[in-house]
DNA sequence: CTTTACGGTGAACGATCGTTCACTATACTG
DNA sequence: CAGTATAGTGAACGATCGTTCACCGTAAAG
């Protein structure tokens, strides 16, 4: 052999063990399931792994993955039409994680329950994102808490001061009576398709 | 000693290590981080967290973790009040990514363009988590590859076959001429505010 | 008080692990 | 064409792994 490189493919591989055991396969295994028959075979594609950024090394020489590892390929969103759309790797990739949460301490997930933001694309089954402030500006999407439940809505001001703003022209706005107690800010929302 | 079971520290213990190094620690580590000085002692109570159902067993002997095992605090949808929140499943995922990518390597993302499925929550700018196939199922949101460009729709069909629906009163129904080119299926979709 | 259950100790053992070495074959490079 | 870099082979080796056994000490049950 020679030139070509299907290391991605090998890494492939490893992603969708990792996906099913939630752990890295020890090197007998790995040549299993990537076709090489000889571990040390194996401790080279490794090396070339941990070389590209998606190994690691943990405690007793195991393996274990590093962020690269997590990342998702993103295609263009606009593919030049030919037939094989299979061609645009690795030079974009992303964690969702890394993406949607900023500050891990301060962040927490919350499921929506309702409709009121619906017009907003926050859907009753979403996730959101939310990070744990006080601090909230006028505008930005809020988890509130009213009568001792979560109320995901928009934070907006009048002359009369705040109010919670749903998305959904079935709802009508929340005047808080005396007091506006934040939860949080909502900086991301994700979805699951069944 | 005797009666009282401090598993549940253990349990934190190995929790926080795997969220370090994304990977389980050998016998003889877990004693170190537990503070048991055997290896017997730890497969004792590796065998108790097996029966409680949050370790599993990899090949190779290997430990794997369970879904019980991501156990991790999750705001549930209505906190009594009180600022302590509930402690839940969410599902059997790890990660945001682990919870939308089921089939790591089938799996790419792609940016959402147009307002073409705005009523299904899906906003220009969002990602949409696409597995790649070519079989998808009517009902389904799919990305098809139409003039070169992707294009994220409803998959329908009547009796003049399939078609591709958008979820926007402004767009028309496409009628693919002679092929329908499905890309893959959306699977998830996630979003973040500035 | 005696019994029983159980978490932990300490040592020994075979199995498995990951590393290393010399070697083959392929395919770019000059 | 010869030269070189690289993916993979096959075998051997020491280190480490997880298992097992007999044993200890505490605490609840009788």
């Amino acid at each position: 052999m020679g030139r070509d490189n299907n290391d991605h493919e090998h890494l492939a591989r490893l992603q969708e063990f990792f996906a099913v055991h939630k752990a890295l396969p020890p090197y007998a295994k790995i040549g299993e399931i990537t076709g090489i028959n000889s571990k040390a075979g194996v401790s080279k594609l490794v090396f070339r792994l941990k070389q590209a950024g998606f190994l690691d090394s943990a405690p007793g020489g195991r393996l274990a993955p590093t962020s690269r590892f997590f990342a998702r390929p993103r295609v263009g969103a606009a593919p030049a039409g030919f037939p094989s759309p299979a061609e645009e790797l690795l030079d974009d990739a992303l964690t969702i994680d890394d993406f949607l949460v900023e500050h891990p301490s301060k962040t927490v997930l919350v499921e929506v329950q309702g409709e009121s933001m619906i017009e907003a694309g926050i859907q009753p089954g979403d996730y959101v994102v939310v990070e744990k402030t006080e601090n909230a500006r006028v505008g930005q999407i809020v988890v509130a808490i009213m009568d001792g439940e979560f109320t995901i809505k928009y934070l907006e001001r009048d002359a009369r001061g705040y109010l919670l703003k749903p998305a959904n022209p079935r709802f009508s706005n929340l005047r808080p009576e005396r007091e506006l107690t934040i939860f949080g800010v909502v900086v991301g929302q994700f979805r699951k398709y069944p």
